[in-house]
DNA sequence: GCCCCAAACCTAGACTTCTAGGCGATAATA
DNA sequence: TATTATCGCCTAGAAGTCTAGGTTTGGGGC
């Protein structure tokens, strides 16, 4: 029984779409493609053609309002992660932070929020 | 000095080889195809052919040894960090960290070795 | 009612990625 | 020297991804 357990892994191009959705939210065809438009040229048609594909993937999901479907994710952003901390580091988030600070100037902001996020993990991990 | 910006992105399973390449090292087709076998049906041909397409595409080099190409990776895994840290995280490390820890349960010497890499950091800025 | 617009559906084709068979050259071995 | 194994190269085709044109349907305005 084909069921929403195994989610196909996105490609390059509705990753992309993914991440429209979790920025703006729900959204229907035309928003996402008012997105896109506003950085290449493409198709309305195109757009709307990936999302029913994504969403026979499970990717995403619509409800009717109106006359327009409004999508939304299946896939977080945690998976995607996930993902990717698997395929690339085994799993070890240690050596993707690390990566991470190598790759990139991390902002002092950037370090408080991760300070924080230590701190609260301990706290809930009970010390 | 490094021609970057003319280097293509990894595929799928490009980024799979250079993985393996990161792991053991710079190696010959019969490497890793060795360690890809044990994964998985595929034909040392195919290897053979990914990483002759990837040092055209500037992904890897080879040095001749005897009469075996030994390729090493020319893609490094923060370039890899970096490209997904953009394309998901418009470029947050913070919001990529969290994200690592709602992925996944991290444990307490994960949390150390980032609690060592943030002190590092911060020493470094002069903070 | 009739037309128009916007939205969804269907479909095909271009393009990219992935895969491996077969060839010639060189080295090892009998 | 003849045979076999190993290696890199060429190439074609299968499979997957991406794109958009044409068609259909339903709602709103005339």
């Amino acid at each position: 029984m084909d069921t929403a357990a195994a989610t196909a892994s996105p490609t390059e191009r509705e990753q992309e779409i993914l991440k429209i959705l979790w920025d703006i939210g729900p959204a229907s065809v035309r928003q996402v493609f008012d997105v896109m438009r506003a950085r290449e040229n493409i198709a309305q048609n195109t757009v709307q053609t990936f999302l029913r594909m994504m969403e026979d993937k499970g990717l995403v999901a619509h409800t009717l309002e109106g006359r327009s479907f409004i999508y939304r994710p299946l896939y977080s952003k945690q998976k995607t992660v996930s993902r990717f901390l698997n395929r690339v580091f085994d799993g070890a988030v240690d050596q993707l932070v690390m990566s991470a600070f190598q790759a990139k100037k991390v902002s002092s902001d950037e370090i408080q929020a991760i300070e924080q996020l230590l701190a609260d993990h301990k706290k809930k991990r009970g010390l």
